[in-house]
DNA sequence: CGTTTTTGACCCGCGC
DNA sequence: GCGCGGGTCAAAAACG
């Protein structure tokens, strides 16, 4: 009967697979449907298995044959489809994260692709490079958005009065600590009054992106992080130790100092501060490299940061790149530079708190701007439009556990940045401005509109991609 | 009892 | 050189 038994189950599970259409491919994913298949059936074909074996005892092995047929009318209809479309979807699952690895391949390779290029055309100039990115986006669509490039020079910002629920801002900078103090300063001085002009000109600005990329030699990555967070610590997903609290100059609120204890020996340490001017805000300051894999729950801040590295493919920990952006694999997991994000947005002051300077300070690095002016009701009004949270339940999902305010906001923020198309799409603009200022010279750093291209526009699918517009030399907006 | 937090001391870089 | 401020160390205390 055991010969029989091993018999009839691999009969059955190969009229399983018979009965697919698609011709059976030797692909892993698809192999581990079917296994799971089998071993699905192998108890229902048990049980059958004994009934088949009583009628069955007697009978010659030779008979097997007409017996699984027997065994197959027996077996129940509904099982058969249930099972079948069960492993449709499985297949189906298994289509979609291929998909998603194929895409995340090319999107990787793509960006390698484009970065050899600008790499090519930087290794021709003596300045350090630096690139502004102003994006903005909304659900609705189309929205033009004030950019602020390297001369600080203000493009007009067309009219808007979309519902401000429905937008999402970024603000993403880059800054050099290398600089010489004063011209910081100065710098500083300057962008903050253009960036108040800018806000002055274009008071019912949206949301934006705004990256500046300065490369530092030799600098420590920092990421600052503001939320409104009650709690004293920002639940990031990783594991801290505090080994220590300084009531800094300025703010008696104490900073508090704490390690990363996930991994003996990581080098990564945070600072947390109450801001002073709002004591509901936290200001969690991250600093250096995991030298471990992240947890689940800190994969969406390191992936925010992780963009942000490709947003300036650039790797400043790299001595050899000498402020010539090199990209390296090694700058993408975690975070190598520095950057500010400001997805303060929704409503004003958006860029006039991002450029306070109780905080706004080139020195510190990133500063990832969480915070909203009003309520927590307001981040729950912007994630309609962050197009990238999966809602597939096949697609892995980070953020299925429901959670509150800001870090969900942070979350979702790190979706919208982490995706590649997004960052193709930077990539392809920054490549495309590299070109162009490459032929026509040294002039203002570029400005791109990023919106989200829904079908009928740009893309015929379902999903959203990215659309960098550069508004930089002609400044029409023309779609890179 | 092991781990974490607290807190004063110490170190170091920077500006004067 | 000195003072200041930021950051870290490490012993003691607190915690689970």
């Amino acid at each position: 009967m055991g010969r029989e038994d091993k018999k009839m189950e691999i009969d059955l599970s190969l009229k399983i697979d018979s009965q697919e259409e698609a011709p059976r491919k030797v692909q892993d994913d698809d192999e581990r449907a079917d296994v799971k298949l089998d071993s699905q059936y192998k108890e229902d074909v048990v049980e059958e298995e004994e009934d088949a074996a009583m009628a069955a005892s007697g009978e010659v092995l030779e008979d097997s044959e007409s017996m699984q047929l027997s065994l197959q009318d027996n077996m129940k209809t509904e099982e058969l489809s249930a099972l079948q479309i069960e492993m449709n979807r499985m297949k189906e699952e298994n289509k979609v994260l291929r998909r998603v690895v194929e895409q995340t391949m090319k999107d990787f390779h793509e960006l390698q692709r484009q970065f050899s290029i600008v790499q090519q055309n930087n290794s021709q100039k003596n300045n350090d490079p630096q690139v502004f990115l102003s994006l903005s986006s909304n659900g609705s669509g189309i929205q033009e958005q004030a950019m602020i490039s390297d001369t600080r020079k203000i493009s007009p910002l067309k009219d808007h009065d979309t519902d401000k629920d429905n937008e999402l801002g970024l603000s993403l900078r880059l800054s050099d600590s290398g600089y010489d103090r004063q011209q910081r300063k100065e710098e500083q001085k300057q962008e903050i009054t253009n960036l108040m002009e800018v806000q002055r000109n274009h008071l019912n600005s949206l949301s934006a992106i705004t990256s500046h990329v300065a490369v530092p030699p030799n600098r420590k990555a920092r990421v600052s992080v503001r939320t409104r967070c009650q709690s004293a610590t920002l639940n990031d997903g990783c594991q801290w130790r505090k080994y220590g609290q300084k009531i800094a100059k300025g703010n008696p609120c104490p900073r508090a100092y704490y390690r990363c204890t996930v991994a003996p020996g990581c080098p990564v340490r945070k600072q947390v501060q109450r801001c002073l001017e709002d004591m509901s805000i936290l200001i969690t300051t991250y600093e250096g490299t995991h030298n471990h894999p992240l947890p689940v729950g800190a994969t969406a801040m390191a992936s925010t940061a992780s963009a942000a590295a490709s947003f300036m493919l650039l790797d400043s920990s790299n001595p050899l790149s000498n402020g010539i952006p090199s990209f390296t694999q090694a700058s993408l997991p975690y975070p190598n530079n520095a950057f500010l994000l400001n997805p303060s947005a929704s409503s004003l002051p958006s860029n006039i708190r991002t450029i306070n300077p109780n905080y706004y300070d080139p020195s510190k690095g990133v500063v990832l701007d969480l915070t909203t002016p009003g309520s927590s009701s307001h981040n729950n009004a912007l994630l309609p439009s962050f197009p990238l949270i999966p809602e597939k339940p096949n697609y892995p999902n980070i953020f299925s556990t429901p959670r509150e305010g800001q870090e969900f906001l942070a979350e979702n923020v790190s979706a919208m940045a982490s995706d590649p198309k997004f960052r193709v799409a930077v990539a392809a603009a920054i490549t495309s401005w590299m070109n162009k200022e490459n032929q026509t010279g040294p002039s203002i750093g570029p400005c791109f509109v990023a919106r989200e291209a829904v079908g009928g526009e740009s893309v015929s699918t379902s999903t959203k991609n990215w659309v960098l517009e550069s508004l930089s030399g002609n400044g029409n907006g023309k779609p890179n």
